[in-house]
DNA sequence: TTGTAGGCGTTATCAT
DNA sequence: ATGATAACGCCTACAA
């Protein structure tokens, strides 16, 4: 068996460096710097540097309950959408010195408690969740209880917490004047989960957007899916081909949604974008090599990260700060999957 | 402002159950119940519950120097082969009381370096890394000082430490004896990195199946890759297409460069499956939603994950446990992108 | 400018 | 069966 080094302590640098513990944690903190005799600082610093000395977080952890770490709440790693979040958001906590905490939910409540309990017990300084529901007695809670939270692509409604979420009403207004420069006139949505801001949002975009747009809003082309999930998008796309609506596009809820469109139109023998164009939004990666390339409202996700771990980061050094609530710009990237309406319809 | 009431601490508990706080450590922890009285314990355990008691991490892990948290070292989370990993180890790893720290080292060796320190000045109890390189000086550092090391997808040379990998040759082998039956006779191979143990055990398995089949090995069919992505597949192909090399089929080192092909067949006017047949590796997510869906070779990255997770839960609890290597079993998936060979050829 | 003392919350060790 | 004491490694008063 290898006798394994125990990591070097402040004690040993102090000794090392013939002073004080204290001198020693002085000498290596640059707040505290000033305080000691620059030959000492050298001294110290030597020191350490000779052992490898690195700090011990969880002691000082203990001591100051800090931590320098913040959790990233995220529902469903394997979501394509969340890890560009992640890593925009470990781009800028990085280089503040900043750990990130990644925990996965599952979009499970009990699940979610449970590790934002284990984030929390550990000292994290903040959270950023992209977990949010409209109606969330967690996050209300937290909320209360002062925790610092910034959420990302969702709001919980009720509470003031700072946000940093796609602009849902302007990418949806761009892909229904898409498909209504294209000549559509029967546009149909299939919703995110109503039980999301996004979700809301964008079915409320949708409906102005369409009557901007001066078509007829028709509540019958409108459905909820339960999850933003190709399985809920197929079959909300199959339950209205089957109560025999007539419609030639689809804006769906988000990218996931509009995959689910496809896996119809192959059961039923439709063309995209033939029969039906559809628009998908996120612009998650490789819809260019759909088929057909999917077109999508893009949300600039790893901005959307960087930008909570900034704000994060501010209201960490300043708790005074007033919560803001930052609307990312979106962008129309037309593929293949939308086209003139044609003469038949449907 | 509001007064945050702080967490109640072990002496709290002690106090209101009236005995004293070691008395209290000793009811509360399953290990050192049995050494106090019954009566003793359900008064605490009372005491815990009515104040929420939960216990101090960073406390515990300071005096204890364990963690119950491992580290995952993932070289890029936005590589959709990697949260499926992760979520496997999550679901071993969770239930068994352990976290997960998951970091990103974007296939940085400073970075990397950097994560794991950080890691492990947090006192994980091991790590499940899916970055190894063939020669990589900071995992031979980590098993030379002890450190629980288990790796996934890919290993490193002349360290016997725990991997959990896919079947490269089986799957290589079946990707080619698939091209073989559909009378593909001169296949090109896009291999990954030669600097991964993926890379290597891929490309030897093509010349291993290729002429298993009795077909000829063309070395000059055989480019590497610089990087698992896209932009290197595409490369890679437009130098075998440029230097006029003649081939039917491509088996490529994973999806992406796979993908990448798609990308230089829209540039240059050629069909697949009907000019080139193409084969990927992993079957990442979408892939059969793809122009044209990818026939690839499956590998459970779930499973790996989990199994990785399983094996380092052993060795934490069972030290001098030996070394073990799994192969995880692989599996082909026939879609579009593979089809029988043409009499033109190229 | 540097040192001393004490404590963050927990558990290991020794004593009762 | 329970209590007292000390220690994990660090930092923050306070004292010198």
């Amino acid at each position: 068996m290898k006798k394994l080094r125990a990591a070097p302590t402040l004690r040993d640098v102090a000794a090392l460096a013939g002073v004080h513990a204290t001198t020693a944690s002085r000498a290596l903190n640059p707040q505290t710097r000033p305080l000691v005799n620059a030959d000492t600082v050298r001294k110290v610093i030597r020191a350490a540097e000779s052992l490898g000395y690195q700090p011990n977080p969880i002691a000082r952890s203990l001591k100051t309950a800090r931590s320098f770490t913040v959790g990233l709440v995220i529902p469903d790693l394997t979501n394509p959408l969340f890890p560009p979040i992640v890593r925009g958001a470990e781009s800028v906590l990085l280089p503040a010195g900043y750990n990130a905490w990644i925990v996965n939910t599952d979009n499970d409540a009990d699940r979610e408690r449970a590790q934002v309990e284990s984030l929390r017990s550990r000292q994290v300084e903040g959270l950023i969740v992209a977990t949010a529901l409209l109606d969330h007695p967690l996050l209300t809670e937290l909320h209360a209880h002062g925790v610092r939270v910034v959420l990302v692509n969702r709001r919980v409604g009720g509470i003031e917490a700072p946000s940093i979420t796609g602009d849902d009403a302007a990418g949806v207004a761009s892909a229904v004047g898409h498909l209504a420069d294209l000549g559509h006139r029967r546009i149909a949505h299939l919703a995110g989960p109503q039980s999301t801001s996004t979700g809301v949002a964008r079915a409320r975009a949708f409906r102005h957007a369409v009557t901007d747009r001066g078509l007829e809003y028709d509540p019958t082309l409108v459905v909820e899916c339960e999850h933003w999930a190709e399985a809920d998008g197929a079959r909300a796309l199959r339950s209205l081909l089957e109560a025999g609506r007539r419609f030639t596009a689809v804006v769906a809820g988000n990218d996931l949604i509009a995959l689910g469109c496809y896996d119809v139109f192959a059961e039923r023998g439709l063309s995209c974008p033939d029969d039906v164009s559809v628009v998908g939004f996120n612009d998650m990666p490789f819809l260019d090599k759909m088929r057909p390339p999917l077109t999508t409202v893009s949300v600039p996700h790893y901005e959307v990260g960087a930008e909570a771990a900034r704000m994060l980061l501010e209201t960490i050094e300043d708790p005074d700060r007033v919560a803001r609530s930052v609307l990312m710009p979106t962008s129309l990237v037309v593929r293949g999957s939308t086209a003139p309406v044609t003469g038949s319809g449907r």
